[in-house]
DNA sequence: AATTTGGTTCGGGTTATTCGGAACTAAATA
DNA sequence: TATTTAGTTCCGAATAACCCGAACCAAATT
């Protein structure tokens, strides 16, 4: 095993983790590109220009990409004195927003399955003479989602104390 | 509240499970609002015809995506006999499905992550002279999917005993 | 003051998705 | 046997997503 072995290590890695990111965070194979070279690249960082050389990508792509997963809370930069270029980092709060963003969307679904039991429900007294609509799935379902939530509150104290 | 208010929250609630499947599923629109519509409708089921008016969509659009939602496993249908009709519910097991996915992809996460913690062990092993890798972010992730699969094995089981 | 560095913004070309019409088919019905 | 029913298959058109080059800009350097 040596360093030409490792680079190619990484670069499946990033290839890996970046189609796994498309789909997870329903990003442009780039914008999954950049995020996964973060993640494999750690804490040092890396620029924009390498950024460019490594993915074989546009300035104007990578720029674009930088700043969406800027705003969207997943990325940001820090720099060293006297060198004007920005090194792009993983936000160190990842993992807990992640955990927030994923009991937010759960808390959302949530709230509309219980919209459809309501509509169910109404329905069923207002035409009694139909057949009336089975709740199974959204009761489980609310179920699940309750437990489910509760647990990641649970992770989420965790590692809070870690 | 009568039937027509009635009707429409039911066209509401399809609209936000649709748009709400469209990113969680990774559905085109109509295949959503159809996942959606049979969500809704319940057990009894919508014939094709059905789907076709209420959604104004074209024929082969509606087939295209019901072949689609039963081949990822979504949907089934069931016949009346003397009926020729197919009606189209989903499927029985379908939250069992779910968190069967769900635990299916945190294991490639995982995977992947230890990976790259491997990656980045025998890099720091390799090139003692860098600065070494951080490894914090992968080892939280791990744990957190470790809890959290195993979270949801839990629940899994709770259900399968209902 | 001119040039280099480290980007950003804009417009357009390419590719991929999505949808629907038209023609088709297989089974049931008249 | 002809027609209706309940769809399926095969395009093509419209739209959207994605990426890039070229031009631009502001700050630092020469």
């Amino acid at each position: 095993m040596n360093n030409t072995d490792l680079q190619a290590q990484k670069t499946r890695l990033i290839e890996k983790l970046g189609v796994q990111f498309e789909k997870e965070h329903q990003l442009a194979p780039v914008a999954a590109r950049i995020f996964a070279t973060l993640i494999v690249t750690g804490k040092k960082g890396i620029t924009f220009e390498q950024l460019v050389k490594d993915l074989n990508a546009g300035k104007s792509t990578v720029s674009t990409h930088l700043e969406h997963l800027q705003t969207t809370n997943r990325i940001e930069y820090y720099t060293k004195s006297g060198d004007r270029k920005r090194y792009f980092i993983v936000k160190p709060d990842l993992m807990e927003n992640h955990i927030d963003e994923l009991t937010a969307k759960w808390e959302a679904q949530k709230c509309i399955h219980k919209e459809v039991l309501e509509y169910k429900q109404k329905s069923n007294e207002l035409n009694k003479e139909n057949p009336p609509f089975d709740m199974e799935f959204q009761k489980s379902l609310l179920d699940f989602l309750d437990e489910a939530t509760a647990a990641l509150n649970k992770l989420k104290k965790n590692i809070n104390n870690h």
